[in-house]
DNA sequence: AAGTTGACCTGAGGGC
DNA sequence: TGCCCTCAGGTCAACT
């Protein structure tokens, strides 16, 4: 599920609740995420202030008085919602943050799959699954040129390329297939034979599709939800991906789905290249 | 160095 | 109804 949009989503969910409130507990019910919960981490954390809600790539980060900071990934199939109060956990719903000297604010996490991770840094950005990341895409630093120079002598296929954060940071499958589409170019073409202006249109056609999916709130398969709870609706507008059989929206063509890689990939073959 | 594959998990959906 | 298979928004680690 979280891509950028959706892990954006949630940051901006998040940050009006919870800057300037002191965290009261952190309840543990399942610690076997991607990598286990540090069993003293609810020790670390309580009484600690949150100072910003930040996010980078797909990573959210909850920086602390303490000068480190909490760094949330949601996997594949993660959401963090403001829980109701008295509201009891799911059996899928690894861990509770609790707030305020009231402890009147629940953050959820509900993660499925559990290829989600909650970790403590007091360096979040040199921790090492944040400090080889790329550029944020919706960030200066960010372009068709410096696509293209990354991409000299490269044969991976485009769309996996798009997939390395260490290339450019929160693009997962759907927005890297949608982008694609967007520039008219074929998902499984060689990154490095792909002309400097259609680096530009991809560069372009990223930016759009990113933001047009944080102002949709993120896109909803199956799991995604806001920090409310409600979905995204992005999916709404997606011109490509998940639409294998249904009509090219620009073009007579007909969308379908590209197997054997070890993901899907969607594309027109009428108009890209 | 770059590319490919397997691994980690659970749930949903389709075919039979 | 139920079983078996495939697939899913991520990404690290091991291998060629």
């Amino acid at each position: 599920m979280p891509e950028l949009p959706e892990v954006e989503t949630t940051r901006r969910g998040l940050h009006p609740w919870l800057v300037g409130a002191p965290i009261a507990e952190l309840v543990v019910r399942e610690p076997r995420l991607r990598w286990p919960i540090d069993p003293d981490l609810g020790d670390t954390l309580r009484g600690r202030t949150v100072r910003d809600v930040l996010r980078r790539g797909k990573y959210l980060l909850l920086t602390l008085d303490t000068g480190g900071a909490l760094i949330i990934h949601l996997g594949m199939s993660g959401s963090l919602t403001l829980a109701p109060p008295g509201t009891p956990p799911g059996p899928l719903e690894p861990f509770d943050l609790v707030f305020g000297h009231d402890r009147g604010l629940c953050v959820r996490m509900r993660d499925p799959r559990r290829f989600g991770a909650l970790l403590y840094s007091d360096r979040p950005l040199a921790h090492p699954l944040l400090a080889s990341l790329g550029p944020e895409p919706l960030e200066t630093g960010f372009s068709g040129s410096y696509l293209w120079r990354r991409a000299r002598g490269r044969t991976i296929a485009i769309r996996d390329f798009l997939l390395n954060g260490q290339i450019v940071a929160g693009i997962g499958n759907i927005y890297a297939n949608e982008a694609l589409f967007g520039a008219g170019i074929h998902p499984h073409r060689a990154a490095g034979r792909i002309s400097a202006p259609r680096y530009d249109a991809l560069a372009h056609a990223i930016v759009t599709v990113l933001e047009g999916a944080i102002a949709a709130g993120g896109t909803t398969l199956k799991d995604f939800a806001h920090s409310t709870g409600r979905p995204g609706y992005f999916q709404q507008q997606l011109k490509a991906y998940g639409r294998s059989g249904a009509p090219c929206p620009r073009c007579p063509g007909m969308i379908v789905r590209l197997t054997g890689g070890a993901r899907s990939a969607y594309y027109c073959p009428g108009c890209q290249r």
